[in-house]
DNA sequence: TCCTAGATGCAATTCATTCGCATCTGGATA
DNA sequence: TATCCAGATGCGAATGAATTGCATCTAGGA
């Protein structure tokens, strides 16, 4: 992914292109998979301050750009979002992985019903187990 | 919930029945659904340091009485273990509904199939809405 | 090229959670 | 019932992720 494509990405949503934008966008892009924040400014040299990174995550988050996952022990991941899918994580190891799998179409319509809530419109969905690996 | 029969729970999972852990299984049981350590120590009039609460909390869910689950930003929250189930969070207020909605059984299958993990053991499912009061 | 709203770096802060350690206590034993 | 001690608790200090205040810098439009 060249710089050309990601300053589009990020004027596609009305964001300046800041080098540390840009670094930290297409550091996203390359690891297809949830990362710390520890792990993304390792991966760009630590190039970039803690706290820009996070401000930028929380930017990224609000325009769509990156989704927040919530799955390990007090730390926060950020994936860049592509389309929807759930994530299996190794009890052991920590590895986490992509699963296409997700829930029936009428599961939110039924679950609306169930709850009283006057509308559903996300869900998250982890599985836990053991990976190849770790057995 | 008397006393008794919360120490008789304690006994059944070979814990000490003290004061603290009588309280602190009485507070969950009676609150039947998710609740942060601030909350817990409240509503046991903060009688219990909050360290205790954690370790506490710790040693239950290793003994399987209570379930951790993690919903809220930087705050886990604890339930009492009764059976499986999973929520339904409000992005507005923040409230926590239990749904009886769960997965059809075949799915942990697939996942396992698909993901090339040895086993899939566990599965964790959100929902995220709007409730009535806040729609 | 100039100008400024917005972005960044740095340091200090917040806040949930954990840990070290001295003291206390449940419950088994004599 | 009195004694004893492994395990539990309270307190305070420490940890570590995440946030914030503020001075400085810069992207990108004028």
């Amino acid at each position: 992914m060249n710089s050309e494509k990601i300053r589009a990405l990020l004027a596609g949503v009305d964001l300046r292109a800041t080098t540390q934008r840009v670094a930290l966008l297409k550091e996203l892009l390359e690891q297809a998979h949830p990362l710390s924040v520890e792990k993304l400014t390792q991966g760009m040299g630590n190039a970039l301050d803690t706290a820009t990174v996070y401000r930028t995550l929380d930017t990224f988050e609000e325009k769509g750009l990156v989704r927040k996952v919530e799955l390990a022990q007090g730390r926060a991941l950020y994936e860049h979002a592509g389309e929807h899918h759930h994530h299996i994580v190794c009890t052991e190891c920590g590895v986490i992985q992509d699963v296409d799998v997700c829930l029936p179409k009428s599961v939110q319509g039924t679950v609306q019903r169930a709850s009283g809530f006057a509308n559903v419109n996300e869900h998250a969905l982890e599985f836990f187990g053991v990976c190849k690996k770790c057995a």
